[in-house]
DNA sequence: TCGACTATTGCAAGATGTTGCAGTAGCAAG
DNA sequence: CTTGCTACTGCAACATCTTGCAATAGTCGA
């Protein structure tokens, strides 16, 4: 009695998971998870319903949104959202991080423990407020593009 | 030679500010000018183009949004997101604020000075990055949800 | 006041998500 | 291996933005 495939931890066992909860193992989301297992970093949704459909043509973009409500549930993604708004999903663990973006260059890096340690601490201290970071693109004007606007 | 109509500041002064660029001063202008003037704090694009249509019916959202893109350019209003990613305009100055969002509760709060600060700092003493906060909603757990989650 | 230049508009189509509903198909029990 | 409960799927419609394009209409100079 092999496993159902051989999918990497921490996904190894999401079909026992979903099941001690009373929901299903269906193959639309065994497609969703394989791409999710084979996914490092992060996905936009878009990009995650082509993914899906290279596995499977007959992909609808709403199974999958609802599939990523529950494996958030589970806590194997978070969603966040990138400097257009537009949903961005983490697989966790190890990609729980936040991004920093330049409105003007259009780059995009990872925010750092420092400055991530700084924004937690600083709701943690004043509020007892919880910050998810990596629901969180942080938007503004790199050093290069804010020397270069003042001529 | 009355100005064209009453608006407050900062608003009275913004056809001449279009026309000095070169841009025009429209009846669609005037609407998404008027309604923002009258407009205290921020609102969403769905609730802008809704107080829109208030005043004239015939209201395009493409023609909102355009003309959004170009009060920011002039400074007037700002646009950022809401927790779950749709636009949200802040009319400046004044409003020029960040916000803290409870991803249980659904509440929102504004994020105040001394927290503001620290996320600002933070980035500008390390990267030299420049955050606009106004661009950003923090999501997480507020204290009183983060409490009840620990049964 | 008239004419020309070109910024804007309105419209239609597309991208990305969300939601309601009826039919389908997991899954656990017998 | 059946059967029944109900979670899921697929679909269609809607919400929110964005973009390309042809037609319209502000502006400015003559």
């Amino acid at each position: 009695m092999s496993p159902v495939e051989s999918l990497p931890e921490p996904w190894a066992g999401v079909r026992d998971r979903l099941r001690l909860r009373g929901l299903r193992w269906t193959p639309q989301r065994r497609t969703v998870v394989e791409v999710l297992a084979a996914t490092d970093g992060h996905v936009t949704g878009a990009e995650l319903i082509e993914r899906c459909r290279d596995r499977d043509p007959q992909t609808i973009p709403s199974t999958v949104y609802r599939t990523l409500d529950v494996l958030e549930e589970l806590g194997l993604v978070r969603h966040g959202h990138g400097a257009d708004g537009r949903e961005e999903f983490h697989v966790t663990p190890g990609a729980e991080h936040g991004h920093l973006h330049c409105a003007d260059c259009g780059q995009t890096w990872e925010i750092r423990a420092p400055q991530a340690d700084a924004i937690v601490g600083a709701f943690r201290a004043a509020d007892g407020f919880e910050v998810d970071l990596s629901h969180v693109t942080v938007v503004g004007r790199c050093a290069d593009c804010a020397g270069a606007a003042d001529e």
